[in-house]
DNA sequence: GTGCAAAGTTGCACTTAGTGTAACTAAGTG
DNA sequence: CACTTAGTTACACTAAGTGCAACTTTGCAC
């Protein structure tokens, strides 16, 4: 038992270092819930997981990067079922169902807090964009891995970009409707705006183009095609 | 001449304002070339441009907002131009007109420059981010100017953000590519990852999809339809 | 168990970021 | 010129972030 199966037993110390890693990043979050935001600090933080000062930084560079832990959280697990889908599968259809994943309670609840807690902040925002960011280039890595190493480089970066943009977008308009209410209708919501924008992204936004365009006036003017539970005007 | 004709000059005192502000950008710059990413301090840029570390933070909220400055005023250029297209051209013809703007030499120019100091940095990047982000917004405000306040929102913000994602994609590849290079060829192969970059957007990155994929083998299993002189395998 | 080495935590000291404040200087006005 | 207003600077202070050395825990050997 000692040093074979490392992988299922990751070793007191792993589990030491991941429990003192997740009580960091929940005392950030608890902390921000009760000081508010730019009311606190890291010592702060660090008194109320019980870790000295040093020891906060000793895992992450900063307080942003504490709660930007929070969104790597949520977005990571997205990521896992992109890679988990069928290497034949559609790109976009990957994405789609990835996002998918993203609408579970359990996933979203903590991003959902964040996203009330900090809605108009500076400083927090900035590691919001930075976790983002990070998952734009997984997802080139996977979809490099999945098209082959020798895949047009703008093609991958671009198509990651923009999957990651619908994501955020669906996300910030779905908060912005229903705020922090997780009940199954508002995810449904969330969900159909997932769907929503990796459609649009998919037919290419064609809003007067006259390629993908159907006959629907509405649509065709707007370019965007909202299910019939979206309500529309945000 | 006293209160009026405010437009056309801004009193001296805004003159020297946005000398400062300028000269500390300047500085910033100049700063980071001889000194190299994380050997410098706000004190060290305040001096090179001749006012107190006090001064500085007037005008700039960080370090990094100083050198991110460069990229704003990048970005900005590409959003006048976004401005400027007529309103029933397709907001992608648009995009892409206005993203040219960016491949001219005195533009261009510094950008190039900040990306070859700041290549691999962890801080700076953010606030490039911050600048991509901003400029995020700004189109979306531009686009709903244009199509109407009443536009569905996920399409606005789904399409900003993945025009901005093709913008950055296109650069960050051809920066790749050609590094600080910035003769007509280089420039020309500029130009053309960012209409690349667009029409994959315009064409909802049709790769194993059936609906828009070329006949061309090549182009069907990449997505990507790459021009004839941009250079395959980044 | 005991002993030992590696990994992790903490306290301490130090530099730098960033901000409030009040004194000072230059620009605009009559 | 006197007077107001905007901008600059010095100073003092809090908090971020880092290097280092002492200390504690864990893993592994016997």
């Amino acid at each position: 038992m000692s040093t074979l199966e490392t992988a299922a037993l990751p070793s007191r110390r792993e589990q030491n270092k991941l429990a003192t890693r997740q009580a960091i990043a929940d005392a950030a979050l608890a902390v921000l819930r009760s000081k508010g935001v730019g009311n606190f600090t890291v010592e702060d933080i660090a008194e109320e997981a019980g870790v000295s000062r040093r020891t906060f930084f000793n895992y992450f560079p900063s307080l942003e990067a504490a709660l930007a832990s929070v969104t790597e959280g949520f977005l990571d697990h997205a990521l896992e079922q992109f890679r988990l889908r069928p290497s034949g599968e559609p790109i976009l259809e990957s994405a789609r169902a990835a996002l998918m994943a993203l609408a579970d309670p359990m996933t979203v609840s903590p991003m959902a807090e964040l996203f009330s807690l900090t809605q108009d902040n500076r400083a927090l925002a900035r590691s919001e964009l930075e976790a983002w960011d990070h998952c734009t280039t997984q997802i080139i890595d996977a979809a490099r891995h999945r098209l082959g190493p020798d895949t047009n480089e703008l093609y991958l970066r671009a198509l990651a970009g923009s999957i990651i943009s619908c994501g955020k977008a669906a996300m910030s308009v779905w908060f912005e409707q229903h705020g922090p209410d997780l009940s199954p209708e508002s995810l449904a919501n969330l969900r159909q705006h997932l769907i929503d924008a990796i459609g649009l992204l998919g037919s290419g936004f064609t809003a007067a183009t006259a390629s993908h365009a159907t006959a629907r006036h509405g649509a065709a003017r707007h370019g965007a095609e909202p299910s019939a539970d979206t309500q529309h005007q945000a």
